[in-house]
DNA sequence: CTCTGTGCAAACACTTTGCAGCTAA
DNA sequence: TTAGCTGCAAAGTGTTTGCACAGAG
């Protein structure tokens, strides 16, 4: 399971290859064989790769990748939202000593994690068969978006 | 409201400031005058501060104190559970290319971060105070705690 | 042909580690 | 007194930037 490609999503794959082109034609992108590579890499992966692990893998098919162009094509895909960046910001760490019961928020442009306190979000219910493959310590609502500020700027 | 105190939590933090010395005395760690900072300089914040700026607010009442300090300060709170690390681990970017609805389980300890699917969670209501704060791009629930493996071994 | 994308190298930002001296208990 | 903590300096890890050349459109 972990990395490898089913036979039944390979067909999944094209599509979303083919989506991807013509994503990058709209968004005035060239279509690189190593934009294309890095694209595909990620999508063969169930796991979450870093940029290293993913250069890795797609120089295994395109020996004279470099890393920088890997990390430059992560970057356009989240830009492009066919992909995201989960936990793992790349950014310093923050800190949070609120043990009170909240939410966070966080603004993708300025990159501001703002709390909020929504009372049915306190009580996130896991379910039995998650419950018995870990020991959940935090279970909480996670918004990305756009802030107030920041949505009128652009 | 930002980064200040209000007269109404002084007290709170009074208590907590007390809790803390307790609970360092429980785990065997010394109560530290640096150490009392920087948990107060946290307590005292609504944002999230990353370790430079908890330096930075520190070092106007200890002038003294080092960056590293702070670092392995707060590192020290999170494993005391007093405090916890939110978004930017200060570990690698990790991406995700499975615009499929599913959900991040993330484990403390070997730091994998696990997808699964519960249909329930897929339609988050954000409430409309908030949507009209925020443009919303993902609502997604998110777990942390120890996985499977992580906690047999320990 | 043109202009974006790529590869390389250097700069940068943040974190971790080793060690000697200090201090809370 | 002494184990744990702190400050300093150096090394490590990951990301960003500037620039010249290459290649997609």
């Amino acid at each position: 399971m972990r990395g490898k490609t089913s036979a039944t999503n390979r067909r999944e794959i094209e599509e979303r290859m083919n989506a991807f082109r013509a994503k990058c034609h709209e968004a005035g992108l060239k279509v690189t064989p190593q934009r294309t590579a890095v694209y595909k890499a990620l999508l063969e992966t169930t796991d979450h790769p870093s940029a290293e692990i993913v250069f890795r893998r797609v120089r295994r098919i395109f020996p004279s990748i470099s890393l920088d162009t890997v990390n430059r094509t992560l970057l356009t895909l989240s830009e492009m939202g066919v992909a995201f960046v989960v936990e793992g910001s790349g950014e310093a760490k923050r800190f949070d000593a609120n043990l009170n019961l909240h939410q966070h928020f966080k603004c993708l442009k300025c990159r501001r994690i703002i709390d909020f306190h929504h009372t049915p979000f306190d009580r996130i219910r896991v379910p039995e068969n998650l419950a018995n493959r870990f020991t959940v310590h935090r279970a909480t609502v996670y918004l990305e978006g756009l802030c107030d500020t920041c949505r009128k700027k652009s």
